[in-house]
DNA sequence: TCTTGACCTTCCCATGATGGGAAGCTCTAT
DNA sequence: ATAGAGCTTCCCATCATGGGAAGGTCAAGA
């Protein structure tokens, strides 16, 4: 089948599916004599593993991780439990950077009046900068933390 | 003072305070005659501000609001209170994302023996694709929400 | 006064995963 | 034969941020 066809499939675009080949995380496509990329069921069926793996949340490097263990079938279970319980960890310490925002920000709309006054307790406390130490320890974790995925 | 001066006192990159005056977000900076920035302490209130709004998870965008409105002394409270409350409506639609899979994870990994033998379900999860609808919703959510701040 | 080193400037490139779109070729059904 | 759908490659944009090169400026010390 075609990579249009592949992609309605897998549920992978056929832009990511080329992308996906261009850093090496699926092999080269078998092409026909026209240039046409060709696939079978079986790589429909990595399409799919890698389609519900970035549901999850896994980058592309944690997938062609867990692509070669899947695989390998003398993989041990044990590190496949390590790459998923270290994304839980981290995608746990995102959630946690984003309670601490939608906490303070919730807390502060809690005050302002929200009327046609101007006076506003969120303009302040961005103008004078309140408790500042646990906004700032989420922040900087997320500015040289990993990005989404 | 200088860039670097106002980086350190403010809490925002030189490097990005050079990149909000190119997109507008902040006024273009007076200069010496040899062409270098200069900053009063008028100039880094503001950049804080906007450190505080960005560590709040307030995009470019909403910066510039937010900025307009605090300057506008006959500004409504109500809608500063939108902005905020819109964002931390956003921010909880990702932490809901985040935590579905973190669950979802989570599940998988406790059914996984973790030990030297190749048997993993969460590799036969992804390969064979298990309750496939409250993953592949946020997952939706997540490829065309809008990203991290 | 000259040198050194810190600081500044602009410009270009990279990130990660994804989409948009153009120009041009191929295939299939009418 | 022609239309239209589908494929190819290539380039660009996103968002906020950092890295680094090439070169100009400034202040302090020899």
């Amino acid at each position: 089948m075609n990579i249009g066809e592949a992609a309605r499939a897998s549920g992978v675009s056929a832009k990511m599916i080329r992308y996906y080949e261009s850093i090496g995380l699926i092999a080269d496509a078998a092409r026909t004599e026209a240039g046409y990329r060709t696939y079978d069921r079986n790589d429909v069926e990595t399409l799919r593993f890698i389609r519900r793996a970035r549901d999850l949340g896994f980058s592309v490097d944690e997938m062609t991780a867990l692509l070669a263990l899947w695989r390998d079938k003398d993989r041990e279970s044990a590190e496949v439990k390590r790459i998923a319980l270290d994304h839980v960890a981290d995608i746990e310490r995102r959630i946690r950077e984003l309670q601490g925002m939608a906490r303070t920000l919730a807390h502060l709309a809690g005050h302002c009046h929200g009327d046609h006054r101007p006076d506003c307790p969120i303009l302040e406390d961005l103008a004078e900068g309140g408790p500042e130490d646990a906004v700032a320890e989420a922040a900087t974790a997320q500015r040289t933390g990993f990005r989404r995925r």
